[in-house]
DNA sequence: AGCGTGACGAACT
DNA sequence: TAGTTCGCCACGC
């Protein structure tokens, strides 16, 4: 069974984009905690892999980082170049700008608040 | 209860 | 520029 803390991890997940990526700095920043660690571990414990978008997130520094589905790494930049998302040399290729980051609105909001 | 481990990150050398 | 070290917090033993 899972703990809070990991079903706060998957459900962040789901709100990752397709043809986007998200680091693990950037979803602990969300989740509102320091323990990058914590987080990575929490979404390799991810049991609905990959219905929940795990292999979206990646490295800060641009770098694929792990994956435990499927054969691994190799899946996981499989999964991410079938959403357009090209990976070389295990880096992801315009890392910036594919960077996703949780409550950045991509549509201007109807009326402010 | 404490200790070690880990799909990481940033600083240091 | 690349490799190493320390910090971070959740989880299993």
């Amino acid at each position: 069974m899972a703990t809070e803390f990991q079903r706060r991890v998957w459900e962040a997940l789901r709100l990752i984009p397709e043809g986007r990526v998200t680091s693990y700095g950037a979803l602990a920043e969300y989740l509102g905690t320091r323990a990058v660690r914590a987080v990575g571990t929490a979404v390799g414990k991810n049991p609905y892999a990959p219905e929940v978008p795990c292999h979206r997130v990646v490295r800060a520094d641009g770098r694929i980082g792990r994956y435990s589905g499927g054969e691994g790494v190799a899946t996981k930049i499989a999964l991410l170049k079938k959403e357009g998302v090209e990976v070389r040399d295990g880096k992801i290729v315009g890392f910036a700008s594919k960077l996703y980051r949780f409550g950045d609105q991509q549509c201007t909001r109807p009326s402010g608040s």
